[in-house]
DNA sequence: CTAAAATCCTGGTGGC
DNA sequence: TGCCACCAGGATTTTA
């Protein structure tokens, strides 16, 4: 983010090209049409998206999914295997989204709140407080683990991060979000905004590639991923559960305030 | 209405 | 070594 903002500020847009058109929301033909002769009026983040405002009124917004990365990059630098969407821009710089998974998604349109309205608050803005957090768990129901990758409860939490909260809150993943008491909403609050501020100070490098390769982040990471391997506080083996069609990591000794029946699926 | 499953994708991994 | 089945996940779409 901080990184493309400089790069992009005041920047006009000459062309695009998709090479891989089903990226473009709602379609490469509005991104052709509208988006040349535009300049970057504003780059911002809410949730996991990108947001750059234009001279013209229309926002481009970009989900960078799991495996997502935008740079500015000279023209003339050689263009990697997995880009998707290059952006001529006025300077003789390329806006790059490279991805190799193509899960990624890039909207073009004049009411980015059609795309970003729905979005719960963002964890580390200061107006988000403990009593913000703990209203928002009424009406909703659910394990806590599935509402906290809800995007519409709080924006920006992952698989991973979600996990990692859990259990610095020390709060088992499958109990129900309505049974969780209050001091237990609050040092979830809390854990959330550790893990999320903790992620962004290390702006660049994703948790998930760092846990895998064993990188500064590994030592960071609880539960994510370490199924069989003993848990960094008591020792017990971090177990994993499928939970929606997503791996979810726990302590079960940490974390032990299993619900009743509480297989999941 | 809710909830769960299927879907999109490819790189990496583990088994043989 | 090579092959192949399988797994990972954010959000949307489909099904129950």
């Amino acid at each position: 983010m901080r990184r493309l903002r400089a790069p992009l500020l005041g920047r006009r847009f000459i062309q695009v090209r998709f090479t891989w058109p089903p990226m473009a929301r709602p379609s490469t033909e509005v991104f052709s049409s509208r988006l040349p002769g535009q300049s970057v009026t504003e780059v911002a983040r809410r949730g996991k998206y990108v947001l750059m405002s234009l001279s013209g009124g229309d926002t481009l917004l970009v989900h960078l999914k799991m495996t997502g990365d935008l740079r500015v990059v000279a023209r003339d630098q050689a263009e990697h295997r997995h880009d998707r969407v290059v952006f001529d821009l006025d300077n003789g710089q390329q806006l790059r989204f490279n991805d190799p998974r193509k899960f990624g998604r890039l909207y073009l349109t004049d009411s980015p709140a059609s795309i970003v309205g729905q979005l719960g608050p963002e964890p580390l803005d200061e107006a988000f407080d403990e009593s913000a957090f703990i209203v928002r768990f009424e009406r909703r129901a659910g394990r806590i683990k599935a509402l906290l990758t809800d995007q519409t409860f709080i924006a920006g939490v992952g698989n991973i991060y979600a996990d990692e909260a859990l259990f610095l809150a020390r709060i088992h993943p499958l109990r129900r979000a309505a049974e969780l008491t209050q001091q237990e909403k609050r040092r979830l609050y809390h854990a959330i905004r550790h893990v999320l501020s903790a992620a962004l100070a290390h702006e660049g490098s994703s948790l998930r590639d760092e846990a895998y390769r064993g990188g500064r982040f590994q030592n960071m990471v609880q539960v994510y991923g370490r199924s069989g391997h003993p848990c960094r506080i008591c020792g017990s083996p971090i177990q994993r559960v499928r939970l929606g069609q997503r791996s979810t990591h726990f302590c079960p000794v940490c974390q032990r305030d299993a619900p009743v029946g509480h297989q999941a699926t």
